[in-house]
DNA sequence: CGCCCAATTGAGCTTCCTCAAAGCTCGTGG
DNA sequence: CCACGAGCTTTGAGGAAGCTCAATTGGGCG
């Protein structure tokens, strides 16, 4: 019993730096713009120019960090490298609901592009480092790279299709749902850079964290995953979480299983 | 006692049909997508040419008509024109969420840009009509008119924070607020296109449909509607709801008023 | 060694849900 | 013109899920 599901987030992210150090960093220093958009067309060469034109410098947070608040006039546009991030909103007692999560490849701050006030706060959740892209650039590629900027639109639905899945899980889901959607979505997001993940997660959220981005308490988000442990769905030892049984899982959070299918047949041509 | 909150569906989108028909048809015809877009940018000759091109004709659907289904792989992209469109996800156990409400000007079914699957099903809350666009020409405006798509990204940030903001509803939110909010949101709406609007929402929901939007029971739903009105923040007579004191239900809401501020110094020039 | 943060656990309580039964309003058919 | 049926709203009673408050444990770090 004792030693189970000690989370403890530095210690986690620490361990997530470490036994992915190597691939991260071969990785890293590449396009992450480019990496992106490259699961979905072919690039040519000015388009790959391009888009690594519009990241203007790198930049590292320490977890914690606030990388933008809900108070500010708005600000940069980043693109993750490495680590995670999440954004959130503050209530006026106090609590918080993180929006979503972060990670590799991921573009963060869109809406600046639309409102003065940012609408919520964007946190390193562990250390992290972006790039920082250049709004007039950014509009560049409008004018220069029509497929581009059309395949950023397709990209950005994706985006919005992750929040509508979170608002179905918040608004129908049980707090077992609910965990368990977040559990499947992360693992799910690590596959996407390592593909051979069976399942174990080394969990860079605090329980408490978990409740913030679920919409329920420190505490019973504690005895939820107990639940799913007790109940044969995952496993917890030391900060990393097992999934055993991910059918099940997927069963209890409600979870539809979205393929990035994209129909791009409607792009215009590259430049 | 009695005779309060008869808020009966077909007889609300009648209602609303009836004392808005006026300038609601002085409205239609236009083209949707250019107003939309002219709220925020002067458009020239070519781009309004543009945009009319890309509508493909026009529908009528009847209320509780499906527009698209989640099962489907797909297909049209609409804007509204007239009436209340809601997006909704159909649970395992028969519940529903509804995802978010749309009603003129709105660009709906995007996600089938990126999405072989829909991820919800699109249906007609009241009578409605919607301009049909063609995906191919979207693609091609993304070639001829990189301002207007530049633009059509920015427009889209709205609807993701609006997204944001119900998640935040959701998962932090009373049931108090969370129909707070829900009000609020529906006010301004009515507000875009009639800027006079005291207040007084003939409301095209049913407490059901009230209830799968906020997460909660029918039941609930009345109950905490009686609550506002008890507390003297609404008034509900005939299916017409009045927002009383705003102020407080914006508080009780945790509502945050967005101005739709939009830093558009990065678009590209107009072609 | 002592501190701090996070996980864990217990007890009591609130909010919201479920099940069930009326009551209203409107549209329909006789 | 009236009775009836359908669809929503309203209300009551009891139950379940999740919250609050409070205390304890464990582990890493200075």
């Amino acid at each position: 019993m004792a030693g189970l599901m000690r989370v403890k987030a530095p210690v986690a992210w620490r361990g997530l730096e470490h036994s992915h150090r190597g691939r991260i960093l071969r990785e890293m220093g590449g396009n992450c713009l480019a990496e992106r958009f490259g699961r979905h067309i072919e690039l040519n060469e000015h388009e790959r120019a391009a888009l690594t034109s519009i990241e203007d410098g790198e930049r590292r947070f320490r977890r914690g960090a606030t990388l933008r608040s809900e108070q500010g006039d708005g600000g940069d546009i980043f693109v993750v490298e490495q680590g995670w991030i999440f954004c959130s909103v503050l209530c006026e007692d106090g609590r918080r609901q993180i929006i979503r999560l972060h990670s590799r490849g991921d573009l963060i701050g869109l809406d600046d592009l639309a409102f003065a006030v940012a609408p919520d706060t964007i946190t390193a959740l562990t250390d992290v480092t972006v790039a920082i892209l250049d709004k007039a650039r950014l509009g560049q590629m409008f004018a220069d790279h029509p497929r581009l900027a059309a395949l950023l639109f397709a990209v950005m639905q994706v985006d919005r299709v992750m929040l509508t899945d979170r608002l179905v899980s918040l608004g129908r889901g049980s707090a077992l749902g609910r965990i368990a959607a977040l559990l499947l979505w992360i693992a799910a997001r690590l596959r996407l850079t390592d593909p051979a993940n069976d399942g174990a997660i080394t969990l860079p959220l605090t329980q408490e964290e978990i409740g913030d981005a679920t919409g329920l308490t420190a505490v019973h988000v504690n005895r939820t995953m107990r639940a799913l442990d007790e109940q044969g769905l995952i496993a917890r030892s030391g900060g990393i979480v097992r999934l055993l049984d991910e059918a099940r899982l997927a069963r209890t959070a409600n979870h539809v299983r979205r393929e990035e299918k994209f129909d791009l047949g409607w792009l215009p041509p590259a430049r």
